[in-house]
DNA sequence: TCTTTATTCAACCGGATGGTTGATAAACCG
DNA sequence: CGGTTTATCAACCATCCGGTTGAATAAAGA
């Protein structure tokens, strides 16, 4: 969905939004169903505005989305957005793990630490 | 490997390395095997200090590792530390996206939306 | 040894970030 | 209507962050 030429703003937001051990922990929360602000800020000890800051952090980065119920605006998980971030990080460890079990790569790796540059020796991989 | 418990601190420094475009084209940089300060600072506009600073904050976060070749200090890019990210993030999607499939978390989540509270309707899952 | 190359250290600067308090808006409840 | 609840807006503040320039360190090469 997110493949190639995933939009770098994007994933900014994203990943600077996860970046915030409180942000994670509303995310973890809302993974188990959605909550309104009130309740999303009752296990912490900062103000109610600091969360609704956090939220908003969050929907901007697309991370959660937000409906109305009265006065109360129920916040919601957005899983695609979360797995654009899988997709981002998967890319490239992948081909890395790949190059630990492709004995040319090893090769490669030891003569950049041993020899003059690290250079491009196999890209065609 | 990472399960349970996982470090919170260990996840800020991760997320928040990720969090920036040039230290993710440096990632990607890496995917494709290891390579020096300069090297890596070659495709930027901005100065090798700067470069060197975000391979510190990199390596501050386990993303990445150096070696020593006279006086060039290869990085080498740690594909396990990626890992933690994304089986930090799947764990929350999974739970989220099988709930979409749940036929009665859609009712909890209509009920939370249209009625008094979200609270814990189904907490059994 | 003197010079060049590779990298880091140190001080500085502007702007973003995460928290605060106080005031405001909007919808429900009596 | 008046009051309570839910949430945001606004101003403020300290700290962090990403960049700069200039100096220092370390190893290689002449």
């Amino acid at each position: 969905m997110y493949d190639e030429e995933t939009d770098d703003t994007a994933l900014d937001l994203a990943f600077t939004a996860l970046a915030d051990p409180v942000r994670r922990r509303i995310v973890a929360r809302l993974s188990r169903g959605s909550a309104t602000v009130t309740e999303l800020a009752e296990p912490f000890e900062i103000s109610t505005q600091a969360i609704s800051k956090h939220i908003r952090v969050l929907e901007h980065a697309g991370l959660v989305t937000r409906t109305r119920d009265a006065q109360r605006r129920p916040v919601h998980l957005n899983p695609a957005r979360l797995e654009m971030l899988t997709s981002w990080i998967d890319r490239y460890r992948l081909v890395k793990e790949q190059q630990f079990r492709d004995l040319d790569a090893v090769l490669a790796r030891e003569a950049a630490d041993h020899h003059h540059s690290a250079e491009q020796h196999h890209r065609g991989a």
